[in-house]
DNA sequence: GCGATCAGCT
DNA sequence: CACAGCTGATCGC
């Protein structure tokens, strides 16, 4: 971030010192269990889960920042080259375990990494972690804003995760003679599963990575391995798809829910009327968000669960902040400037577009400014599907795609390569056999 | 033979 | 539109 000083979720070489946000892997590209260039600062239930992901990194190189006292570091200029110190504190982000942003201080000034965050208007923890940040900032003004601006356009409207998570519920109450999948990361919403958990009395499936991870997090009762225990399965994200739930309802009825503040319209079959449905939707969208901006619905209903397909529903359970959480956020720090830290978008639009006006420095609002990516292949027509997989052979398919909740860690017909990667994620779970070990 | 990186896909 | 991440192929050591 402050070239020849500090990085932050970036992993080359060049810096004195450097941060991880969170363990998701868009912020961890470069690191590896090899990676030595400098002491790497995390929150402490990022650094408890670290060992999971990279098994033989080198733990010495590991600081941890507790969150919501400041940290001093002594480093040296890169202008003058004298020393120089540079504090920072950790606050909580509400993304995912351990997740923080970051607030350093120095001769750079004040700037404030959200890395990823959500900052719903209510609940506890919520104001507990605006309460931390206006607490730290109140005496001096923050230069600049590295924001996540995943969803940082007027269209992203959706519930606090705490109605989302009633939304879920709610679907599995009404499909009482359904099993049901919930397509998760390897890391993140997990409250989700506890309150479907609690709620209903009930054990969650998670594949067994996952198990291990949700003991490290300490959450030793509401999950299991043991499918014969509970009829909801907590699945991975890239193996969810119409075909998963097409070949899992050969066997058993079966619904999925997909948990995202995007709505999910990918890997859909063609089917002319949906598509039509989501334009409609889309459209309404974008008219209604057309100068005034639509509030998130308050009264909780399931306005924005979508049911996309015969067996799967969306709900808008989002680890990222809306658009209205955004802007919050920004008039409450109000930065003299402010950077946006996901550039994935085709359509990449300045924050500062938005937000400008409320930013310290009053600055005008910056020009669009749209950043094409490069593609390989032209964009696929939208119902046009792949063929590779022989959607028709449902036999084959099986093997395939079906039963990935079974077999998919069993082993079976695989490459060297990906045989070695399952031994190592293998060695890691006996590693990791007694959780409390771990840091 | 291994890790790092990329393309492709979910 | 593209949340985060797996997989297989290839490349360089």
């Amino acid at each position: 971030m402050e070239k020849g000083l500090i990085s932050v979720d970036r992993w080359t070489e060049g810096s004195q010192v450097y941060f991880l946000t969170h363990l998701h892997s868009d912020h961890t590209h470069g690191l590896s269990s090899s990676w030595a260039k400098g002491p790497l600062f995390c929150s402490r239930l990022t650094a408890k889960l670290f060992g999971f992901k990279f098994p033989d990194f080198n733990l010495s190189l590991i600081r941890i920042l507790d969150i919501g006292s400041w940290h001093s570091l002594s480093l040296v200029s890169p202008s003058i080259g004298s020393q120089t110190t540079v504090q920072v504190m950790a606050i909580d982000a509400h993304h995912c375990p351990g997740a923080v942003m970051l607030l350093f201080r120095g001769e750079f000034g004040c700037l404030l990494y959200t890395g990823d965050f959500r900052w719903e208007a209510t609940s506890e923890r919520a104001n507990r972690g605006r309460d931390m940040l206006c607490n730290a900032i109140k005496d001096e003004a923050v230069d600049i804003v590295y924001l996540d601006n995943t969803y940082c356009n007027p269209s992203y409207t959706f519930p606090t995760r705490q109605i989302a998570a009633q939304q879920v519920v709610d679907i599995i109450v009404s499909h009482p003679e359904h099993d049901v999948i919930i397509g998760i990361d390897t890391l993140g919403k997990e409250d989700l599963l506890l309150h479907i958990s609690r709620v209903l009395q009930i054990k969650i499936w998670v594949w067994p990575e996952r198990l291990q991870t949700m003991h490290l997090l300490g959450f030793h009762d509401n999950f299991t391995t043991n499918t014969s225990l509970t009829r909801v399965r907590a699945v991975p994200r890239y193996s969810f798809s119409t075909e998963t739930l097409e070949g899992l309802n050969t066997m058993r009825p079966t619904i999925g829910i997909m948990p995202s503040g995007l709505p999910w319209v990918k890997h859909l079959q063609r089917d002319d009327n949906l598509f039509d449905s989501l334009l409609t939707r889309y459209n309404r969208r974008k008219m209604s968000t057309n100068g005034e901006v639509r509030t998130d619905q308050p009264d909780g209903k399931s306005r924005y669960v979508e049911k996309l397909h015969e067996y799967i529903y969306s709900v808008p359970y989002s680890d990222h902040s809306s658009f209205l959480e955004i802007e919050d956020f920004v008039k409450i720090v109000q930065p003299t400037n402010l950077k946006g830290i996901v550039s994935a978008s085709t359509c990449y639009i300045e924050p500062m577009y938005y937000f400008g006006c409320l930013c310290g420095a009053n600055q005008p609002a910056q020009r669009l400014h749209y950043k094409h990516k490069r593609k390989g292949r032209g964009r696929v027509a939208a119902g046009q599907t792949k063929s590779s997989f022989g959607s028709g052979n449902s036999a084959k398919y099986e093997r395939k795609r079906g039963s990935i909740v079974k077999i998919k860690f069993l082993g079976g017909h695989v490459s060297r390569v990906t045989a070695l990667r399952r031994m190592q994620h293998g060695a890691k779970i006996l590693e990791n056999e007694s959780p409390e070990n771990s840091c």
